[in-house]
RNA sequence: GAUUCGUUAGCUCAGCUGGUAGAGCAUUUGCCUUUUAAGCAAAGGGUCUCGGGUUCGAAUCCCGAACGGAUCACCA
């Protein structure tokens, strides 16, 4: 910890000492028992006055109005915020004033936490208010919180640069009310599909995040080694083909809220590390599947927000089903006006190079399709929509498809340009899945590091049977990010990766102590201005004797002054 | 990883073509018994991100680094 603390943060450790100089433990360690909170008052005092006339709530205090023997604060809990009056002479009811006139007024400060007993009132200017009768310390803030001021909806010195917002998200829960209603929603949703699949009598599993073979989908791995097995362990990228080896295993419906991790790129779609819910329904295909994930959505859509409708930046995107279903082949003719259905992968490369979609070597057919979508079809749908039927070359675990066999049984559903789901008929043939991890290693020969490993394990599971089967993955963040209005996933993630925080570098009190300062005068080192060893050592010790007992008196320090002798003496080591 | 912009008080930001730092809120001290971004009066608070360079003199100009934002690439 650094020893050098700003003004206000000495301040609030002084008022913290006075504290228990009057018997006050800023900290207690007893329960305080509640009754209600800012919202229950705020919504049922109008219909129902005497249920609080005896109101008990605790929080934080985010702002005061101190006028004389009476104040106004705002404390915020859980719910919200409300007002609190306080009164002198309500206060303290005796002679003596000292909880009202040192305690609340001098010693607490904004963000104190703090538990108020009370009766509710309504203000002259017409705000539901509670006027305290007593009031206890819960928990003394040491450092000064941002302060977000706000009238008529217009906010003012907003806490607002993202570094600091994500790296102290705790601060940014505490000041800014809307971040933490992105999180409530967020719960929302989650708890909505877990209800929608429970309904069905799907079963929430967990499989392993620790993986041997980073196998189900085509990304590079965060490694890692385990030293009792000597081996290396991997993140996990997808759970794919453990959720299937259950479904071999004989559930009829398996699902898992998962924390993938992908060792790439950081923006503001990507975190190394984020959340796909992965559901896998026996004796299903992936028509079924469109249907289930549309009355999912538009479920979840329902209950988060109360409407099928979401705001994002301009666009309004609506989740009432049924989507659109457009095959990918469909979708390049339709915005191209190439018709790739029959094309080699020579023939797809000119394409590309006509429509000005970059492309190299290590690319294969379905690569070269893929590209092409992605470059110039994926941004134009907005509204929900689902692109099936992709190319076997870029679907390894997925069925082929029942009419053509250079297809795959596939959909990806696009929302606001953006990939939200992905689903298929699952591959279970197990001699079809062999062969395509073959065909993955030779694109791998080719130098794509993304093309997947052979999973042996997972190869035995499907030559003992697995049921068909149609499995369907979901980007929890992403979806929040629709509908919650937010453009980017930092916002949507408690705790983002971020780069270290840089220390800062500086000289401690040790530093000086090592050259013989007193621990006395070595902590007022780099607030009287020598900021490094070499700078003391530089100055004359006369000049070092007048800039020191200068900074004695003017803090008023309660130390003899220091003697030129003391000085020389340091200068000499 | 590339390009680009940014980093000044606890927070939000000014600071023109280089002359040694300002505002509002927050803090401290007064006054104020129903205020509301409370008000009035006064005060304190800054290694101007860091390291070099140019200069008599750098928050300001130049070079480098750190961290962050935006865009692009890879990907969900």
């Amino acid at each position: 910890m650094s020893l050098i603390l700003s003004e206000q943060e000495q301040v609030r450790r002084g008022a913290l000492k006075e504290m228990h100089d009057l018997g006050i433990n800023p900290y207690p360690p007893e329960a305080y028992e509640i009754n209600t909170n800012s919202e229950a008052i705020l919504r049922d005092f109008p219909s129902n006055e005497s249920a609080f006339q005896d109101v008990c709530i605790a929080g934080r205090i985010m702002s005061r109005r101190i006028m004389g023997a009476a104040s106004f604060c705002e404390l915020q809990d859980s719910a919200g915020r409300i007002q609190l009056y306080f009164k002198r002479d309500d206060i303290c009811l005796g002679e003596d004033k000292t909880m009202y006139n040192t305690v609340f007024k001098r010693l607490l400060d904004i963000g104190d936490i703090i538990g108020i007993r009370g009766y509710v009132f309504v203000t002259q200017m017409g705000e539901i208010s509670v006027h305290v009768r007593e009031f206890k310390v819960l928990s003394k803030s040491l450092r000064p919180l941002p302060i977000v001021k706000e009238k008529d909806g217009q906010i003012y010195d907003a806490f607002t640069d993202p570094e600091q917002r994500y790296r102290m998200r705790y601060v940014d829960l505490i000041v800014n009310d809307a971040v933490k209603h992105t999180f409530i929603k967020r719960t929302k949703i989650i708890n909505s599909m877990r209800n929608f699949f429970n309904e069905q009598g799907y079963l929430e599993v967990e499989t392993p995040i620790l993986q041997p073979i980073p196998g189900g989908a085509t990304a590079r791995p965060f490694m890692t080694h385990h030293n009792a097995l000597d081996i290396p362990l991997y993140l996990r990228v997808a759970n794919e083909l453990y959720l299937k080896r259950l479904i071999v295993g004989g559930f009829d419906g398996v699902y898992e809220f998962a924390k993938d991790f992908r060792n790439e790129g950081m923006d503001r779609t990507h975190n190394p590390e984020f959340t796909v819910m992965e559901i896998y329904v026996a004796y299903k295909d992936y028509n079924w599947m469109m249907d289930f994930t549309e009355r999912m959505l538009e479920r979840v859509a329902l209950e988060t927000n109360g409407s099928t409708k979401t705001n994002i930046q301009t666009q309004e995107i609506d989740f009432k089903a049924p989507f659109k279903r457009i095959s990918i082949i469909d979708s390049i003719k339709e915005h191209t006006g190439f018709d790739v259905s029959q094309s080699s992968e020579s023939e797809l490369r000119d394409i590309c190079k006509k429509l000005g979609v970059d492309t190299d070597p290590a690319m294969g057919k379905g690569k070269l399709i893929d590209a092409i979508f992605g470059e110039k079809c994926e941004h134009h749908y907005i509204q929900p929509t689902f692109i099936t039927d992709y190319p076997v070359e870029m679907s390894p675990l997925c069925k082929r498809h029942r009419d053509n066999p250079e297809l795959t049984e596939r959909f990806e559903l696009m929302i606001n340009g953006k990939e939200i789901a992905n689903a298929y008929t699952e591959l279970n043939d197990p001699i079809d899945q062999r062969n395509r991890f073959e065909e993955q290693m030779n694109l791998s020969a080719r130098g794509d590091d993304e093309a997947m490993f052979i999973d042996q394990d997972f190869l035995r599971s499907l030559e003992y049977g697995m049921p068909p089967t149609s499995g369907m993955g979901i980007g929890i963040d992403r979806l929040v990010m629709l509908l919650t209005g937010n453009t980017t996933i930092q916002e949507v993630l408690f705790f983002p990766q971020m780069r270290p925080e840089k220390i800062r570098k500086g000289v401690s009190a040790d530093d000086f102590i090592q050259i013989g300062v007193s621990t006395d005068w070595a902590i007022h080192l780099v607030p009287a201005g020598f900021v490094s060893v070499e700078m003391l050592l530089a100055e004359k010790a006369s000049a070092i004797q007048a800039k020191l007992n200068g900074y004695r008196k003017k803090n008023k320090l309660d130390m003899p002054a220091i003697q030129m002798d003391e000085i020389e003496a340091w200068l000499k080591k």
